[in-house]
Parts: structure tokens; C-alpha cells; sequence
DNA sequence: GTCGTCAAGTTCCATCTGGAACTATTCACG
DNA sequence: CGTGAATAGTTCCAGATGGAACTTGACGAC
């Protein structure tokens, strides 16, 4: 694998700061020599932190990951659009469709013509929704904040920042114009 | 939803940092009200890394995910076994069996018994997915740096560093005893 | 107006996914 | 050694997933 420039002498540097930890030899390797170490990094904590919440979520209340998405995107802002949902989570829109048809049986949201533009809809939590958020959220954010323990509040803050930045230019990466 | 302490005041500050930027309104809640500010940041960042990325993959090399994963972690460490990549890549092993059989039936992988333990197989890139290597990982390495080229050469080494620290200590958590 | 284009959501369907149960092998321990 | 628990990997199957095509409504150009 080639040198991929000076990220990747300083990769080696930082590797020895962690001589003393123990670690599985093929983690050591996808974290110091590895071409897409950001990557790794972020898909690596994504797993570890979506596998155990949404594992309980769906054995407590009977939601999938698009469900609830759907509801923890409307506990920040009611009155949003599945379309907006789509955008900000990251999943296709007919995932989406499904996901808010099953909670609007379950009566879970409700869904209202949006009345300037008839060909979508504005979605809102019921109580029971919101029984459910106050029950799932305290968990979850537990568990995120035992992910971050190992980090200094100041070394949080810095994180937050820097991946913050990342999110904010993300609507200008290209397009992946697939030129065969 | 209730403030989460002291990291809520500090990221209160940090949106307004980023007050000149256009930013989608459910974005800037995510980002900035969202209790759980670390898991959205991350998932995001993942999806729109992996979305681009591995449907190029597809397109062109006709594999699935879990399939160039297991020839990404060969390619870093060849000769390991269903289970090491499993660990390392956050997916079931039966997910991972499928994929390398399939890897086997396309002669892109050697699958030989371990003579240490013949519960266990020993795994081979071949000649042919080390071309299909050298073709994909150019342009995937190309993405992140764009990802992460709003960040100075400091500040990408400073993100490393925590992410790794989160990695490294994750096998700690705690298995999430679901104490019904 | 109305025509062409685009956007919001839905439906269809082939494929993928992962929990659970299973087989074969190893290991701990008396 | 021998028996029970644990581990590597496989198979089965119900259900989730997402691309593509479709429907309906919005919007700009003329």
C-alpha cells in the first residue's frame, strides 16, 4: 500500500502513543496503516454505537432505525417533511415512506396535508411518541456519553467542532459523476 | 429536551460559529440541539462516505459492501481469518461467511484450512482482486481527502488522534445488559 | 393558458440482511 | 482422558432494503 502523504508518517507517529494499550492486531492496522483512516474511524464508532441503541430500541418498542429516525428528527423540529427527513438521515426516500406509514398506524405521528404545497405533508408526534423519545433518549445518550469518556470535555469540544466543520462543507463534495 | 450539560452551552456557542454558512434548518438542529450531537455527526459523515463510495464499488466491480470489506481488511493483513474481519468490520459472521464464499466462487480469494485450528480457514487475496485494489482504492482514498480537505494538515492530525482514542478504548463499553 | 421539466411521495420487486438454530472443533477442568 | 461449555463457521428464513418506474402536483418559459 503506498504512502498516502504526510498524513500518513504522523499516523505513525501517533500509533506508538498507543504502545501500551492492547489491541486486536487487525484494528491496529485499519487505524495506523491504513490509506482511509478517517473512514475507518467514523464507520468503526457508527457500528459500535448503532448496533447497542437501536438493538434496545427495536426490542423495547417494536421500531426500526428508519422509524425511529423519523421520530427523533420531528422531537428536534415538528412539522418537517419526510423529504427533510430524507436529507438529514441520510436514507432513500422510499425507506422513509414506509417507515412513516408504519407510524402513522401505529399512531405514532400524524400527517397533514401541507398546505402550500399539496403534493407533500407536514408530520407531527403524538403523546405516545413522545412517551416513547422520553423513555429511548436518556439511554442512548448515556451510551454516547460513554463512548466519549475517554475524551477531556475541552477534547469533546474540539471534536465537535472539527466534525462539525466536515458536516457543514458536505453539501459541497462532489457528485460522483461516474465517468466510465 | 433537556440541556445535557456543560457540552450543550458550549455547542449553543459553537453554531455561532458557524453563522455565515447556509446550512438545511434540521442540519443546524442536529448539529447544535441534538443531545446525541456525536452519533449524528458521525453517521452523517459515514452515510455520505459510504453512499458515493461503495456504489461506485458496485457499479464497477459488482460487490456488495461486506464483500470489498473483506478484501480491504486482506489487503492490509493477508492470511486472516472470517472472524478477525468480522470484529474489525462490525458485521454478523454470517454476513461475512456469505461474502467470502462468494469472493471464493469469483477466484478472488484462497480459502485454506488453519492447521492451528480446523474450526477456522486461512484467507488469500488472488492476483486479480489485488488489480481490483489497485483500481478502487485510489479514487476511494481521493473522497476522504476531500471530505476532510476543509481541515488544516494540523487539524486532520488532531481528529485522528481523538477518533483513535474512542477506538481504542471501545472494547471497555459495556455489552448493554438489557435488563427488561 | 399549456407544455416540458422537475420535485414529493408511493409502489413494485429482486436482493440483501441478520437473528436463531445447527455442526464441528477446541478448550477448561476435574 | 471425558464431559460440558465455548468458539469458528454455515444454513435457514422472515423481514428489511433500496433502485427504478410511476403518480400527482408545482413551476418556469413562452
Amino acid at each position: 500500500m503506498p504512502d498516502s502523504g504526510p498524513m500518513n508518517r504522523s499516523r505513525a507517529a501517533e500509533a506508538e502513543t498507543f504502545a501500551d494499550a492492547p489491541i486486536h492486531p487487525l484494528i491496529a492496522a485499519k487505524l495506523w496503516e491504513n490509506p482511509c483512516w478517517f473512514s475507518f474511524r467514523i464507520n468503526y464508532l457508527s457500528l459500535r454505537f448503532n448496533g447497542p441503541v437501536y438493538g434496545r430500541i427495536a426490542d423495547r418498542h417494536d421500531l426500526s432505525r428508519p422509524e425511529y429516525l423519523v421520530l427523533y428528527s420531528l422531537s428536534l423540529r415538528d412539522g418537517i417533511a419526510a423529504q427533510d427527513i430524507c436529507e438529514t438521515a441520510g436514507f432513500p426516500k422510499n425507506t422513509i415512506s414506509r417507515a412513516i406509514h408504519k407510524l402513522v398506524r401505529r399512531k405514532l405521528i400524524r400527517r397533514a396535508l401541507d398546505s402550500n404545497d399539496r403534493r407533500s405533508f407536514v408530520l407531527h408526534l403524538t403523546a405516545e411518541a413522545r412517551r416513547i423519545l422520553a423513555e429511548s433518549v436518556p439511554p442512548m445518550v448515556a451510551h454516547e456519553r460513554r463512548m466519549l469518556s475517554e475524551l477531556t470535555p475541552a477534547e469533546q469540544q474540539t471534536l465537535s467542532k472539527l466534525l462539525a466543520k466536515l458536516v457543514v462543507d458536505s453539501p459541497n463534495w462532489p457528485i460522483e459523476e461516474n465517468r466510465e
